[in-house]
Formats: structure tokens, C-alpha cells, sequence
DNA sequence: AGGTGGACCCGAACGC
DNA sequence: TGCGTTCGGGTCCACC
């Protein structure tokens, strides 16, 4: 499951690749990738175009172009970009686009759920569809403890269920939520307004932290994962909680228990996790 | 308005 | 062995 630090991995291995680049074809093969636009659209008004640079928005990639157009591509659940080297494509039926660049190599999209989206979005209208979406980057200076104090105070929903809302925060899913909270020894079931301003500290640099060793260890490959060269990840060598059921807690050896939160699976430590106040 | 639950999608895991 | 059923995950949307 891509979150922040496995597509933080991708736009790594892909920007060299790409920037100053052309795209030189652009072959949409799925139209739900694109909807509601339709996939020759898309592809017309990508090809042509020049590689600025790729970054990266919260969970999103950021294919930025000479002209002002943005490509931005959301992987979702399964959703995996390939760089490979001229005609050396296989055959795949999950293969979802294909963009050949100006030096013959492809840029391969591949997504068995096809929940993934890409977007074409102008530089003019960036900053709209990131404010309307997305809240600050947690690794960047804009994530403050006053400020996610302030988002938090008021709201009921468990912590996790906030911490998962983009808007608060952008780049965290199912995976590092749990590994954050049990850095942060916070139960996923506390009402997110009941922090105590310490508690939002710890929470604040357990996201950092919990992110950081995400990115150093290039993701985490649970089932789908690839960077673009198809190589897996280590961070799920290194995770504490998320999918460890019955395993002893690397913090104080309390057997690891799952439990439902939001309509999520959710991983936690009983004794290092206490619901307080 | 904030919170919750279903829809989307499809392979894997599970149950009989 | 083989079938049907359930599950999960990010985001959007309808509903309370």
C-alpha cells in the first residue's frame, strides 16, 4: 500500500529518469484511470510534453511539465510505476498506461485493482486542489504542534481515524497511523480532541519519526509494493505493530492485538497503548 | 458540521 | 479438490 514514504521512493528512483525528458508516447489502457475524462484526451495532451521535475504532495506524485501542466498520479491500493529500458516491457495484464520516452525508455503503470487516478491539473489551479484536499506536509515546517493541536481540539473520532484524514495531515495511511500511535503510545480509539498538548508532541514527532524510517528504508512491501525497479522494500522488516498480531511488543513484550477502528484493521500494544483520559 | 458506513475493485485467504 | 464468501485498503459520497 503506497503511503508517503513508498511514493516518496518513487518520485527518488523516478526524477532522474524523467526530468528533461519528452514524452514521446502516451498509450492510456484503462479509461478508469482517467475518468472522467476520457483516456485518448489525457494521452493527447500529455504527449509532447517536457519533464521540469517530479516531487511528491502528500500521498500524491507530481510530474511537473515545461508548460505549466501538472500530471499528478495517485497509486491507491495497488498501483506501481516501472522505468524500463527500451523493449524491455513484458507481458503483463495488469499494465494500466505506458508513456515511452525521448531516450526509448517506458515509464510502466501498473495497478491490478484500478482504483489508482491520474490527473491533469494547471499550474494556476494547483494550490486550489491541494488546499481543498490536503493538509500540511509532515515533514515539512508547516506541521506544528500548535497547528495540529488546533486541528484536533473539538473532534470526537478516534485519534487514528483523524490522524487517516489527509486534510489533517498528508501522506499517512493504515500502516504508518498504527506505527505512529504506538511510537506515540496513544490508543487508536482516544477521542483526538482529548490530547493533552504533551500527547500532540509525542504524536507529532512519532509521525515524523514513524515516516522517516519509512523513507530510509524504502517502503514497505507488504504484498504489492515495487520501487520502479521493481525491487521491494525493508520497512516491513522494521515495523512494530501493523499486521503483528500475538507477536510481543518491541517495547515491553504484551502480545500485539488487532482491533476495528473506522472500518480499519488496526494494530496496537494493550499495555504500551492505554485508552486514558 | 462532524461522524459513520457503503461503494469502488479484485486477488488472497478463508470456510465448508 | 473445488467452490463460494469474506476481507482489505484510500478516497469519495450519501446519509445521519
Amino acid at each position: 500500500v503506497p503511503e508517503l514514504p513508498e511514493v516518496e521512493t518513487i518520485r527518488s528512483r523516478l526524477a532522474p529518469a524523467m526530468a528533461g525528458r519528452c514524452l514521446m508516447r502516451v498509450a492510456i489502457l484503462d479509461s478508469r484511470l482517467t475518468r472522467p475524462e476520457p483516456p485518448h484526451s489525457i494521452a493527447g495532451e500529455l504527449r509532447g510534453q517536457h519533464v521540469s521535475d517530479v516531487s511528491r504532495r502528500g500521498k500524491y506524485l507530481v510530474v511537473r511539465f515545461e508548460s505549466g501542466l501538472h500530471l499528478l498520479v495517485h497509486l491507491r491500493m495497488t498501483g506501481t510505476l516501472l522505468h524500463v529500458p527500451h523493449g524491455a516491457r513484458s507481458v503483463d495484464p495488469y499494465r494500466r498506461a505506458v508513456v515511452t520516452l525521448d531516450d526509448g525508455s517506458d515509464v510502466v503503470y501498473r495497478d491490478v485493482r484500478r482504483f489508482g487516478t491520474w490527473q491533469l491539473v494547471r499550474k494556476e489551479e494547483l494550490d486550489a486542489f491541494w488546499s481543498g484536499r490536503l493538509g500540511p506536509e509532515p515533514l515539512g515546517p508547516a506541521f506544528t504542534s500548535a497547528r495540529l493541536a488546533d486541528a484536533l481540539s473539538g473532534r470526537r473520532a478516534p485519534i487514528k481515524s483523524v490522524v487517516l484524514d489527509q486534510r489533517m495531515v498528508a501522506g499517512l495511511g493504515n500502516i504508518y497511523a498504527d506505527e505512529a500511535l504506538w511510537r506515540a503510545r496513544l490508543h487508536p480509539l482516544r477521542a483526538a480532541g482529548t490530547l493533552a498538548p504533551e500527547e500532540v508532541a509525542r504524536l507529532l514527532r512519532a509521525v515524523r519519526s514513524s515516516l522517516s524510517a519509512g523513507i530510509e528504508r524504502q517502503g514497505a512491501t507488504l504484498r504489492d509494493y515495487r520501487d520502479p525497479t521493481g525491487a521491494p522494500g525493508r520497512m516491513q522488516e522494521a515495523l512494530r505493530v501493523y499486521g503483528r498480531t500475538g507477536e510481543p511488543c518491541p517495547r515491553c513484550g504484551t502480545p500485539i492485538e488487532k482491533i476495528h477502528v473506522g472500518g480499519r484493521g488496526t494494530w496496537y500494544c494493550p499495555r504500551c497503548q492505554k485508552p486514558g483520559s
